[in-house]
DNA sequence: AATAACTGTTTACTGACATAACAAAATAGA
DNA sequence: TCTATTTTGTTATGTCAGTAAACAGTTATT
């Protein structure tokens, strides 16, 4: 006796809500990237502190918290994390001894190339049975939705 | 000085991930909520939990756990603090001794009614830029990926 | 010169989970 | 029937992502 549970018998008003729906998708995302990164694999946020490390060499510490939506606080263990692994450094701003410009190695280069493939190798599988068209509708309504 | 960040200049290979934009727009909905709710207002999940007793009443812990898509162990604390607030009573089932049964308290149906109202307010502003249409694409696009 | 503002950092805290172990109770298998 | 397995709710413990407050050093403002 099982399955009797979580299946048809049709949702609550929770299934009419949009926060709700958007929950539960997410965490079926995030649940699925690290498997599909692997054993030594970034988390998603360290991901994304990568990408836009990469994107915007020598970017400040401030502005890439700014850019990811988190703490100032909340990113130091991230860089730690990053310069731990040998793939960013922190280097000293001449114009400003305060801040930190953050320069990815050439080896964290090339470890995000690899992992920006996997990522998209899972999101293709993800969504595997989205057209095209519905997942380039899905990302503009998203991306509408953060700039509220 | 200010500014010169998270604007313009283009973002990273993150925005072409929808992954990466489901996260960012979960988050938006997600802090908003609260403030949507009010001082005493619930968290998303113990919103979810009593929507989902008021919907299946005498439903069993682990049903509930299941159709949550979480733990039964974390589900203790969510009915602790609803049965705390007098809105839900475990009761006891006459035919299995070890499972309680969920059953809202009438002060619980009506907080939830209040709740909801509130919830959905808070989605049509939230969305306010948003057609019918889009609303509705959106919601069955993350429909079809929760049930990957 | 004095005050305000900003940078990166540490520490402490929260919320939302998971995992493992457990006793009590129910079920299945012999 | 007796035993073994499974299930239910629960506790204890840990993790992960994030915030908030305070801080020293530095820069900007007035």
């Amino acid at each position: 006796m099982q399955d009797l549970d979580a299946n048809e018998p049709e949702g609550s008003d929770l299934e009419c809500l949009i926060g709700y729906n958007l929950k539960r998708a997410y965490l079926v995302v995030q649940s699925d990237f690290r498997d599909a990164l692997g054993e030594d694999g970034f988390s998603t946020r360290v991901f994304a502190a990568l990408s836009l490390a990469v994107t915007f060499p020598q970017i400040t510490q401030t502005a890439l918290a700014a850019k990811m939506g988190i703490e100032r606080s909340g990113l130091v263990a991230i860089v730690d994390e990053l310069e731990r692994k040998g793939l960013l450094t922190r280097m000293a701003v001449p114009t400003d001894r305060r801040a930190q410009a953050l320069v990815p190695t050439p080896r964290g280069r090339e470890a995000y190339a690899v992992a920006l493939q996997k990522v998209r190798a899972h999101e293709e599988l993800l969504f595997s049975t989205f057209t095209p068209d519905e997942r380039a509708t899905l990302l503009s309504l998203l991306r509408k939705m953060r700039n509220r």
